[in-house]
DNA sequence: GAGTGGTCTAGACCACCAC
DNA sequence: TGGTGGTCTAGACCACTCC
């Protein structure tokens, strides 16, 4: 009924969640483990596959596969990152086409200014940002944008990271990330800002408050 | 430099994205697929499960592979699921402890209503809570809760689906799921529901908005 | 050079679906 | 019954790390 690979990944699981494996320790090495379960390598990667996508395990080439330590968590606040140390990799100058002129609300071809940030923690990268902000009001520093923004809406998705980003960001492309496109606008409702974040799912979380004022309420289902 | 299965993965999502390959049409089967990129069906197989894991291709036991229809998005929006045809599968009274106990600001053993929904569309399942109200303020209908809540705070992050999770949603487990835990609040303080959310990643997106009064800032990075 | 993980092969065997 | 995908095997060969 369950596949050898499930089997054995939920009881790798379980020996690293009870700390019979223990944080920073090295697992056999995928030939002694396969021997032990039985089972030819590639099923026995298959179950480690699994765990590394589940962030339990790093598998480091030539090295061997060890219990990864817990993670400091990265808390995206709703409408701004905690403040973290950022590296802004590139600035670039581009004009406003196809999507990211409908995210604007601006015309093809105007001009923008793109800031390519990534965010870094413990020498390990852990959010990938791009932000598009109309050129008028980009400036030099952070935060970007001349201008505060008077409401700020965030779309979030779950999804696998592409090549690209699993690179950037040093992970497994089978780890989940949470992909968030952030469109701010100030008081007379320009769009000021357009971002697209990349948050790896095993090290970051977003976290959204919402007050209800008496007139409307809140839960539906 | 990359591999086979990547190059095989990025030919077939050109052919689908392009249109070369349209929704709805079954691909050739993977001896074929196989023969054609002259790699093995495991290689082949592998480049497969990327595409499932994209949510790009649907792979339908003992008939074939096929393109995806494009999916009705589910929203759900900060505090509230969108209106939409759900199914509580099952209400259990139980008592608080743990990590429960923790989320609700209560005592251990606390009364408590547990309701789990499923929300349909389509004939197929695209969401998964598990709602947890203290008794007294449990309701038959929905919402469950007989109180407003004047806040609700989302803690959103992107992660593989459970074994359970990936059979009651009918999704592969390599497909992320956006996971939302959500507290809330009546207007002394006092948590009137707590809820863990499971939306698919391939047919579901997160959306909050935030609003800015003068006083406070916004965008820091 | 010894040991590790990364990729791929060729094929066996089972389970599911349609006819 | 025949075709399809699902799982697993046994092993080859390459790339990386450390000594």
């Amino acid at each position: 009924m369950t596949s050898l690979r499930d089997t054995i990944a939920a009881d790798l699981r379980t020996q690293i969640t009870t700390g019979h494996l223990k944080p920073g320790e090295r697992l056999p090495s995928e030939p002694q483990l396969a021997a032990h379960y039985k089972v030819s390598t590639p099923t026995l990667r298959n179950a480690l596959a699994f765990l590394q996508a589940e962030g339990l395990i790093d598998k480091l080439h030539g090295k061997g596969n060890y219990v990864r330590r817990p993670l400091s968590r990265l808390t995206y606040e709703g409408g701004a990152l905690t403040p973290t140390l950022h590296l802004t990799v590139r600035t670039t100058q581009l004009r406003a086409q196809g999507m990211l002129a409908t995210l604007l609300k601006v015309p093809s071809r105007t001009p923008l200014t793109e800031f390519l940030c990534i965010g870094h923690a413990d020498e390990s990268p852990h959010s990938l940002a791009r932000i598009y902000i109309p050129r008028d009001l980009a400036a030099a520093e952070p935060p970007w944008c001349r201008q505060r923004p008077a409401e700020v809406q965030d779309r979030v998705t779950a999804r696998l990271p592409t090549s690209e980003e699993a690179a950037t960001l040093r992970i497994t492309p089978a780890l989940a990330i949470l992909a968030i496109t952030r469109i701010s606008t100030d008081p007379t409702g320009r769009v000021i800002e357009a971002a697209h974040l990349v948050l790896p799912g095993d090290r970051a979380e977003a976290l959204f408050t919402t007050h209800h004022t008496t007139e409307k309420g809140g839960a539906e289902g």
